[in-house]
DNA sequence: TAATATTTTTAGAGTGGTCTAAACCATCTA
DNA sequence: TAGATGGTTTAGACCACTCTAAAAATATTA
């Protein structure tokens, strides 16, 4: 039996492997797990006894297709959760995020059933991240970018906001800038200050910490409405 | 911070408190938390330590009014999990137990809040046990007897079924012995085993330790059917 | 009431997860 | 290429929770 502690490890190096590719280091884990890197030396080594993590030492680590599985396991009952929350209890998109942590490492696979059952089974949490599937098979690649990586003039939707702090997600809610919103970007200022235009034709500056946690894909000519991984093309 | 574990203890000492009074016995606790009777010892002085608990050496252990007030708020939370489980997940009455367990130590009071709001203030769970109030005032005390201690012939109505077998519990629901549910008393058998008929005129064997996990209370007259705690009297 | 049986507690050890401080390795820069 | 710097691991300790085995207290019964 995998306790809660070592789940939250794999899903931490799980969601930082997608950002920068294997391998992910051993500070980069105690940042997220709120850890000392001393802390997560040993757990790696732990993990690496199980046949959950493989790594070399004073290198990093990487997930085995084993902790793969877990990880992604943890992260759908993270991502139907928040799905749960916002759509039968009425949680706003920014409060979803704390609740299925602590939930996630504590609900049975029938309980995982009967919620996607009474969602019908969705592919994207609120935030806009993909939820992996019952049967737990890797996601695919992301082809969504950083806000910040893209130049002042060009229209884009946006594909996911990260979840990771609550403040932010506060703050972008209130601008209304959610997963499918298209925004144009106005302005980069200095200290990457950017100023997007919303659909409604409203302006908001962002400071770059919260441009960051926003994901985008370029805008199709013909308003293709079509959900996160689903464009339709042709 | 409570841990789980210490919730888990707490709980366990306040039922036996509602079935026996205080104080209770070590053993009593090791059994029904599933731990020695020595490691009962340690947590009740860590316990004792925090205030939760009043205890006397070799005597047994009672619950403060904080330790009171943590139990009740646990099983509020586990009680109104099952009546969520049941009510929106289609769980059936004898399945919510267990994931109910799981989850009580994890919501948050919002959670709380909000799965109150949509079974709109329940009193009772599926079990027919009360559900401590928000503001975690003592429950009181509770006028159902055993099944077992009345006598041929008379007629009684369900109160409560006791949560702690999952087999007795999908047992009695076939048979159709639920909260709510009056049964007469036809026959009394050796070793306990006990005879009863439904309302629909069937009749059902129980042996001794299902029999005792039915909690009845005189059925009234003219056919009084309200619920539990609630009789109708004048 | 004395011997016996049962329950409870103590003693001591082990596991999992965490920390701080010190040693270690790798990489960058002069 | 030799330090200096910064991230990583080791060493050692600690806390929470658990166990088994043995000692102590209480309850039962002759």
């Amino acid at each position: 039996m995998l306790s809660d502690v070592m789940e939250d490890y794999l899903k931490a190096i799980y969601q930082l492997q997608a950002r920068t590719g294997p391998p992910v280091s051993t500070s980069a884990i105690a940042d997220t797990v709120g850890k000392t890197p001393a802390t997560v030396t040993s757990m790696l080594e732990t993990l690496e006894e199980r046949g959950l993590v493989a790594r070399e030492k004073y290198k990093g680590a990487e997930l085995t297709a084993e902790g793969e599985t877990v990880a992604l396991e943890v992260l759908r009952h993270h991502r139907l959760l928040e799905c749960y929350l916002a759509e039968h209890l009425d949680y706003a998109w920014s409060e979803v995020h704390e609740e299925a942590d602590a939930l996630e490492h504590h609900i049975s696979e029938e309980f995982e059933r009967r919620v996607a059952a009474a969602l019908d089974d969705p592919v994207v949490d609120p935030h806009g991240d993909p939820i992996p599937s019952a049967d737990l098979s890797p996601l695919d690649e992301d082809d969504a970018t950083p806000l910040t990586a893209h130049d002042v003039g060009s229209r884009v939707v946006v594909s996911r906001v990260s979840d990771r702090d609550r403040e932010e997600l506060e703050y972008l809610a209130d601008a209304g800038v959610t997963p499918g919103t298209v925004l144009e970007i106005v302005d980069i200022a200095p200290f990457g200050m950017v100023t997007v235009r919303t659909e409604d034709e409203a302006e908001q500056s962002l400071p770059e910490s919260v441009a960051d946690a926003i994901s985008v894909r370029p805008a199709a000519e013909a308003g293709a409405a079509a959900g996160p991984g689903e464009v339709t093309d042709a």
